[in-house]
DNA sequence: GGATGTCTTTGACCTATGTCAAAAAGAAAG
DNA sequence: CTTTCTTTTTGACATAGGTCAAAGACATCC
């Protein structure tokens, strides 16, 4: 981890945590925070340990997951560009819930905990901010808990295709910007498992698989898959 | 469902949510709030549904579910007295994501959510206070997604018998106080199943099952469980 | 362009847990 | 107490998906 004084105003104005902030707190922090390097593969911090603040990602990627006793793997969320990690254990003042790792050279700011802390009695407002972005995660937590109790493997992966398909602007061809263990992991399952299902759904038809790159052969037989049909599968 | 006008400020005083607040906008609050009551079995919100405002639980438990195509249930948790229901939605003015229904006689306060934002503009403070409930929310889901896809039955059982036991400041006869089905879904598992296992620990010499009331009998093999050790389970 | 390491696929196997059906035990109603 | 309804338990069975082991496919690095 490489570590400087930042001063990005610019950056500042454009987080969600920070939107419609007065320029004068916008200015307090920017002589708070520290810009941080994390390098693919690094950890960030880890479950267990001690809050000491929260991050800002400016550039990169982080996986938030949870190890097993057997050390298998579950990725809660993925962290990306302009998003909050750790916020709520900086706010709470608890221990971090899970382990953050960064997936490929990653920049962030961090904004020590005690220093939050004095923003926010300052700057209200911010918090307010932080509920609309806490509001979504736990959205997603909903609906994460809903895929893993309520829907197979080949449901789970037939709305992640689909889910890619929607942000992707509805295009046919989804790339998956994860590596395939790691999208084992984001659907709760193994690579092998996934590997096989994707194999099925190939000689179904349903997709073509070159790489990371998937395209949707028949977007219909994958919804009825999440609603619950098997179609042999 | 029945509805009156409430004048309960002492009852108000005592939330989290409202914690700290000044009197002139609890006298608010109390004049906007009704009082509504929901008999065992009512849907107090469906999934779905636009948010129409919040409710502050004062007596009873609501379960909070999700429904699979083939409706069988899984309950993402259970609301008590004094917590908050539907808070998110109202806040990001996003429809209910899972269905709310009393599993008992329950009175809680309704806010609208309109008069809801202009409380939360008036005092910036009830969002802090909202974001604490929140950000244990978002543990426990946190938690939830990890039992339900790293543990089997067994742990997530012996994971929550172990949590009762705390809860229930250590005593070695827990109460679970919904019914078999009900814990079944909250583990992410069904009826029969949950019956085998149960079975299983009492043989074992683990536990001692009276109807609701269970007696751990060997905390430290239920502990093991939970980490992964099987015990011939 | 080998050589080394990582990611992905395949096969054989096994087990946890879901499904279906029915009996048993409790709870509620008359 | 008997009837009726719900909840819980048991049994037999099917299967999704995990484990282990090995082979391919890719990428990276001298």
């Amino acid at each position: 981890m490489s570590e400087k004084k930042s001063g990005h105003l610019t950056l500042l104005r454009s987080t969600p945590l920070l939107l419609n902030l007065p320029e004068t707190a916008l200015a307090m922090l920017d002589g708070i925070l520290t810009e941080r390097s994390f390098s693919r593969g690094e950890t960030i911090f880890s479950e267990g340990s001690e809050s000491v603040g929260s991050y800002i990602i400016i550039k990169g990627r982080v996986k938030v997951f949870k190890l097993s006793a057997e050390g298998k793997e579950q990725i809660l969320h993925i962290v990306g560009t302009k998003e909050l990690l750790g916020a709520v254990s900086a706010f709470a003042g608890t221990p971090y819930p899970a382990h953050a790792e960064a997936m490929e050279m990653t920049t962030a700011f961090f904004l020590p905990r005690k220093d939050f802390l004095v923003l926010i009695r300052k700057e209200p407002s911010v918090v307010m901010n932080m509920m609309a972005s806490l509001s979504m995660r736990l959205q997603h937590f909903t609906r994460m808990i809903e895929d893993l109790s309520l829907k197979e493997v080949p449901g789970r992966l037939a709305a992640y295709l689909l889910y890619l398909h929607e942000r992707g602007g509805g295009s046919d061809v989804v790339e998956i910007d994860i590596s395939k263990g790691q999208l084992a992991s984001l659907l709760g399952t193994i690579p092998e498992t996934l590997s096989r299902i994707l194999r099925k759904m190939s000689d179904r038809g349903l997709l073509k698989v070159s790489g990371r790159r998937i395209k949707l052969l028949n977007r219909k037989a994958l919804q009825d898959i999440v609603n619950g049909d098997k179609l042999g599968l």
